[in-house]
RNA sequence: GGAGGGGUGGUCGAGUGGUUAAAGGCACCGGACUGUAAAUCCGGCGGGGUAACCCUACGUUGGUUCGAAUCCAACCCCCUCCA
């Protein structure tokens, strides 16, 4: 591995976000000279930002922390064209309501990561849509376009896994790697930002970037992509027992949100602790040395800070004490998913199946059903084997009643 | 524009007139084992109904047939080759 002593590429590699980098030594010398700005790109086709995106939130985080400024690009612009890396079909084209909307939501992710403002180290937000949607095609290709190979263009992973999967992409979408390349040179020329960042599927795009700001203005401008996160399992890093593993409260609960770290699997809890942790490496060191179970110890650290970070120290400790109660103690917490429902429904009896699904914890009354003939939900604790079974107030236990659905999901009834 | 191939459930991929809600894999959800882990094994996996059963679904729209994912027609889209 390359020698660095600037303290960002040091921490950075010492904690495993680094996957390429277009010149590290240049990189290095630059951010030990000046205070370097660098951004990263979000396309704005979900409400939310998922954990998928934290390794990304992350190192802009420890940008800021050894005294660079990050600057956050919301992709207004790029996001109506469609980016077909890793895809192998075009996305449905967004409509401008939609994008706006989601550009709200993931705004508000940022806020709690990075700190906004002013000043020379201060996080800035920037949407591409600003200078792509005025952009005219005529002068645009004649800059710009011809800067561009298409035979190169063609050997990229993005295009080329289309080409050899024999399927479609069509003219738009070939065009986002150009306008992402573009959006480089148009940011090193308004702020003299230096230097791109993005997971590892965006290298290519990151470095036609850094060509095009070369070919045109002369400039030394660098890319450093980080890892795609895969638990040791294999599976791509993301999924909760409810979908989508969002950083915003209102798309998953700070109570889901610690559970999903909860739950990591053992193989994983150092190289987790780094990457979405700032604790001490040797901190970390020490906790990943646990062995068989006390590694759960470990697990509940990498929680609570990942939980902090995403939703403040209290939310973190709500989660750690409804989790306590409800594993350690088989009891309820104030954060676990709450229905209420009337007491004249109540009253008259509801059908469990329906209510399991009312509480969230199954989609449909079918599927509630097997889950209640398959052995795996329970009412008070106790296990459902009757799908014809009607809930009623009887049931209440200290005016509440706890559904189960496995060991991990649970939901509270109350009476409203 | 011409010729040929193709569009199946979350996904990959079988299926060419009836027991096909559609093989198999993956993903996902339960159960057992555990440590709220992994691996493994077992079960489930369109919607409604206690059930009998009903509804929706194989690109779209029509048609043939007692009966269609399967046959026919038109249309839409994708791929390959030719011009």
């Amino acid at each position: 591995m390359t020698t660095v002593s600037s303290d960002f590429l040091r921490i950075i590699h010492d904690r495993g976000f680094v996957d390429a980098c277009t010149d590290t030594t240049a990189l290095d010398a630059l951010l030990r000279e000046e205070v370097v700005s660098a951004y990263i790109g979000y396309d704005c086709t979900a409400p939310s930002l998922h954990v998928g995106s934290l390794v990304s939130i992350m190192l802009l985080r420890w940008l800021q922390k050894t005294g660079h400024r990050p600057i956050v690009l919301m992709g207004g612009g790029t996001t109506r064209i469609g980016d077909p890396t890793g895809r192998d079909d075009a996305r449905r084209l967004m409509t401008d309501a939609e994008i706006t909307a989601n550009m709200a939501g993931i705004q508000s992710v940022f806020a709690k990561y990075l700190t906004f403002g002013d000043g020379p180290t201060d996080a800035r937000m920037v949407n591409n849509a600003d200078w792509l949607s005025t952009l005219s095609y005529i002068p645009f290709l004649r800059d710009y376009g011809r800067h561009f190979s298409v035979n190169r263009m063609l050997t990229f992973d993005s295009v080329r896994m289309r080409l050899e999967r024999e399927t479609h992409m069509s003219f738009l979408e070939f065009n986002y790697m150009i306008l992402q390349a573009y959006d480089f040179l148009e940011l090193a020329r308004r702020d003299g930002i230096r230097l791109q960042m993005g997971g590892a599927d965006q290298w290519g795009n990151i470095v036609n970037g850094v060509e095009l700001g070369r070919r045109c203005d002369g400039l030394s401008l660098f890319g450093l992509t980080v890892p795609l996160i895969t638990s040791a399992s294999g599976a791509k890093m993301g999924k909760s027992a409810q979908g989508a593993v969002w950083l915003n409260a209102e798309q998953l609960s700070p109570y889901d949100f610690w559970q999903f770290w909860r739950n990591t699997e053992d193989a994983d809890v150092g190289r987790f602790l780094r990457l979405f942790t700032e604790l001490p490496l040797d901190e970390i060191a020490r906790l990943e040395a646990l062995e068989g179970a006390e590694i759960n110890e470990a697990k509940k650290v990498l929680a609570h800070e990942a939980t902090t970070l995403a939703h403040g120290e209290a939310a973190a400790l709500a989660a750690a004490g409804t989790a306590r109660a409800v594993f350690e103690q088989g009891g309820v917490g104030e954060d676990l998913p709450t229905v209420t429902v009337s007491a004249d429904d109540l009253a008259a009896g509801i059908p469990a199946p329906a209510l399991f699904t009312r509480a969230g914890l199954t989609v449909s009354n079918g599927e509630a059903k097997r889950l209640i003939k398959g052995g795996g939900a329970r009412l008070n604790d106790t296990v459902l084997d009757d799908i014809t079974r009607m809930v009623t107030d009887a049931d209440l236990k200290d005016g509440e009643i706890k559904l189960s659905a496995g060991r991990k999901s649970h939901a509270l009834v109350r009476v409203s």
